[in-house]
DNA sequence: GATTGTGAATTATTTCACAGCT
DNA sequence: AGCTGTGAAATAATTCACAATC
């Protein structure tokens, strides 16, 4: 039995390579780490609703508050992507939220692909939150004959041979799975080999996908076993 | 405006208190870190697997690999809590699985009241892989007149003013709050002063509790954007 | 006077390497 | 021989502190 080196999930690919860090080369974006990157969403979050309010600038300390993170640690995290803010105003807000949108690639569309229309994929779909966000779901795969043929908004529901059709044919760049843990394996390497190369997965295992496809999980049961741990005491002292 | 010190979330509630380690008094667990202590979920699951292939033990290396960890991270997470393993053969598969269900917290039922009944409140019903792992959902609550009264399994959808009454009576432990944002703090502040100790968060913002509460946040749009973040190429050089 | 941007210090987490059992 | 348990080393992430700037 072999070890497993190459890391696909997310965590993972974030930090890539180069084990030199190339440091300070302001104006130009560098490695970022992956907590680091999960921040900018907030913050962009954030500073949407204080564009909303018409605020013209916040302060790191404002909306760090807001995020719940601290000052110095907002800073940081924008000045690996340039200086945004003035000093001794703060941030431009009208301003720097086109900037986030670009730095987290959602100033672009994105094609997705949901397999699996079952409760989850149904609740995903409806979750008008993403196409907002510049995430247009373009096709709907389900193996269920009873589903098949519906239409959910502008898509059909695809048979699953349909999968990599629906992926070439439209284009998509992303697939979130929403089917059982036993089929989540076949599907990934399905989707990836019709060209998906990143992956919302629902299903509690791990994928093995290529080195090349970055792979997000989410993990209820995870999440309320995590909940659980703190509530038993699981991080103290006996 | 005043810095936000301290951090609800369960990545900060982890580790609290004590910054001497106090450390290696084997027999009886001490600070264990959010990440070490959800990769033992990860752990507990592919045991539970093995187990149900009748595997008696299983090395670190096997177990890591299966989890998409490394063997040494795995030893070492183990060691926080006591030595399971048999040099020379590895762990022994049926008595693991006890033991780390009892470091878990999911050896016992937790009761949980979900509050918002809509889309992903029901794919989170129908989820049955939480009662399979002892979270029992004891009250359903919404405040569409329309779904009032409805049963869902054995429980019956409630009022929005039944709250507090469902949680107290029926000892609800944890809430599962799948509101609109706009609605979450509110309903965040009601089921703390309730008596609820651990909340997990299905709104895209962040709460604001007091810190002997833990709050887990599942924020789907936030994992779209961090995998468009890595597709739009942003953790790598320009 | 206020607030950013950032090297340096600190703290946390992961990985290594190997002694110690079975 | 094989594999765990764990200090020590390495790496990563956060926080601090303060000079630079508006």
């Amino acid at each position: 039995l072999k070890e497993k080196p190459p890391q696909h999930h997310i965590c993972e690919s974030f930090h890539k390579a180069s084990p030199t860090p190339s440091k300070h080369v302001r104006n130009g974006p560098r490695k970022v780490s992956d907590p680091a990157a999960r921040r900018l969403s907030l913050y962009l979050r954030a500073l949407e609703e204080l564009a909303a309010e018409e605020r013209e600038t916040v302060s790191s300390l404002e909306l760090a508050g807001r995020c719940g993170i601290n000052a110095p640690q907002l800073r940081k995290d924008l000045s690996l992507f340039g200086s945004f803010g003035k000093r001794g105003f703060g941030y431009p807000v009208a301003e720097l939220v086109p900037r986030l949108r670009e730095i987290l690639g959602v100033s672009r569309e994105w094609r997705v692909v949901l397999v699996g229309a079952g409760r989850i994929g149904a609740a995903l779909f409806e979750h008008g939150e993403f196409r907002e966000r510049g995430f247009l779901i373009v096709g709907v795969i389900d193996r269920d004959p009873e589903k098949i043929g519906r239409r959910w908004g502008d898509v059909t529901i695809q048979p699953a041979e349909e999968l990599e059709g629906t992926i070439t044919r439209e284009g998509a760049d992303l697939a979130i799975l929403a089917v059982p843990a036993s089929e989540a394996q076949a599907v990934a390497g399905r989707v990836v080999k019709a060209g998906v190369r990143a992956i919302l997965n629902f299903a509690p295992i791990r994928l093995d996908v290529p080195p090349n496809v970055a792979v997000n999980d989410v993990n209820i049961g995870l999440e309320l076993e995590a909940l659980a741990f703190v509530l038993a005491g699981g991080t103290e002292a006996p």
